[in-house]
DNA sequence: TTGAAAGCGCTAACAG
DNA sequence: CTGTTAGCGCTTTCAA
């Protein structure tokens, strides 16, 4: 293991008896250069498995080509599905991702804010945490001429590009789905509402009931919990064993409505025939229980892809442009399966 | 938007009229300098809104404080759960991590290696793809002295540090719970092989075979498939057609005992009182089926854990210590669920 | 088309 | 305890 040093164009020069800035040129393709040195350094590169140090050229050239990206939680299929895209059209454009997990808390995506500062990506691409309500840090980022764009998840008054699915619309395409079925009472699972996506995925709820003309007081309830199997499965329990009514439910993702569907039938229920149950996001898993459940499609991967292509966009033309903030909407999908079909329907 | 520059050493310097070593070693807290110089560096620094360039001090120090990983899909949940143990043990350590996803396939894997190499990175933490059967790629790596260390997956004949489970004893454990159950043939849905964890998984099950002096001709089918519930879905309903008996299924992951279970109960089956199901991972979908279905819970995060604490600590020691080549194997667990326990039996 | 020289921001001898 | 100085590996004017 004698390889201490890894090879510099200076050692490929001093081999050629040429200028380093020579080689430089003609690694980067450089047009001032001939085609012959071109040809002769880029072969003893390569010969001499030359690898060229991103560190000193980033330093250089003031640009790490590295985009960062926070999110809550790697593990939500949601998020991995994200980021998968995000690095695909990253790396398509020659640049690397760093990724950090805010585990939705406040102080974690302050200093993982810091984290990729200092690291000097180009950009950052974030789905905040839930309990962001503070937003010093994000504007910190802003301040530093560091873009920040938001995908999925936003925080409302922030001036910047966002990338995000038209939740609300279908969240009320989701309900009227529900009501047609002639339900009686609605129990929503609801997520905190201070997120943004939860916000809008509420407020279709009411746009479905007020374009159906039908009371919310009487004919929906609504409970916020923690969007995961126990949680949900432990709210159901407590509403039969309050005896709360309900025919439908409607849990703001998949995970919830799972436990939903799991706690009724461990209550007697049968899904679709007594209670329907509805989910949110389109998880693998969602359509693999019995019964299937109707659920909402996010084009996560699609998101993720056009979050890096904006930003990739934005950071190369930044010399030029004004800080563009613009809206990015991507249509997400009902997927109607047995949950949500009474038989006497079919 | 004017602050074009953002503030380095030397303007915190010039601000407090002392020298920018000084400087340094104050936000360094290095002990050759005056408790009251850096209370007022650091002060300074702080009211500067001073972020360090890390791409400055990385290239003087060579060492990224940056650690690269490599896994086949980061939308598996076992692989963003182990990501998600190594990304807090590097961040409790100081470390970045990147990371490339190399969709199994073994040009990208080395296309993710040279952009680690030149990203700097001090090491690498990688589960190799499927079709790795050239290992130059990575033997690159280790001949530029940045350590490569396998986790979870790994290759036959490359002599480094490996964090693995037991994946055989389990797997034996949970054939031998299966023979238990009185079966009298065990169908097998395998993966590829090749793959270090797939053979020692069918390794296992001759072992519990041999350990009860079963003869595997007659009482064992085995099929190499691609392991999610499509390829799974397919092979099952492949044997049922073409009348092959069983009466038991271990798949070797849970999607593809998903698979397997929904074909099975489509073509008329009850698990488990016609069939046993098994799968292998404990995604957390696994107990959410009807039935929920044994499995093998695999420590991902504490893999990831140990992966990084083990990298960290080579790299950080690795100016004294020899090329250490060391394999840690962690304990998997059998989970026995409904899927696997005749009516009968219970 | 090529070479010389300067410098990105930081750290680490070495002096004082 | 603090300052001086040099240099990590690369890119980029400016001159030739």
């Amino acid at each position: 293991m004698e390889n201490k040093k890894s090879v510099t164009i200076h050692d490929i020069a001093k081999e050629l008896k040429i200028d380093s800035s020579t080689v430089s040129r003609a690694l980067n393709n450089n047009p001032r250069v001939s085609a012959k040195t071109k040809k002769i350094v880029q072969d003893k590169a390569k010969e001499m498995h030359y690898q060229p140090n991103n560190l000193a050229s980033n330093l250089r050239t003031q640009k790490s080509n590295t985009i960062g990206i926070i999110v809550p939680h790697i593990t939500k299929y949601f998020f991995s599905t994200a980021i998968s895209g995000i690095e695909e059209e990253a790396h398509k454009a020659g640049y690397n991702v760093i990724i950090c997990q805010s585990k939705d808390s406040e102080e974690l995506e302050a200093k993982n804010i810091n984290t990729l500062i200092s690291s000097r990506v180009d950009g950052i691409l974030i789905s905040p945490a839930i309990k962001t309500s503070k937003i010093d840090h994000i504007e910190t980022a802003m301040k530093r001429n560091v873009p920040i764009f938001f995908f999925d998840r936003y925080i409302k008054g922030i001036e910047t590009t966002k990338v995000i699915t038209d939740d609300r619309t279908t969240s009320k395409e989701l309900t009227l789905h529900l009501l047609e079925q002639g339900i009686q009472k609605l129990g929503v699972l609801a997520g905190d509402t201070k997120v943004s996506i939860y916000d809008n995925r509420v407020k279709g709820i009411y746009d479905a009931f007020k374009e159906s003309g039908l009371n919310t007081e009487s004919k929906l309830i609504l409970q916020q919990i923690k969007l995961d199997v126990d949680d949900a499965h432990d709210a159901i329990n407590n509403w039969v064993q309050n005896k709360v009514t309900f025919d439908a439910i409607f849990a703001m993702n998949d995970m919830a409505a799972i436990g939903a569907q799991i706690a009724l039938q461990e209550n007697g229920y049968k899904v679709p025939d007594d209670i329907l149950v509805a989910g949110f996001s389109n998880e693998p898993i969602a359509k693999l229980v019995s019964p299937p459940i109707t659920t909402v499609h996010q084009p996560a991967a699609e998101i993720g892809k056009l979050a890096a292509k904006k930003i990739i966009n934005y950071i190369q033309e930044s010399d030029t442009s004004i800080l563009a903030s613009e809206t990015a909407v991507l249509k997400s999908e009902l997927i109607i399966r047995a949950s949500t079909e009474k038989k006497s329907t079919t």
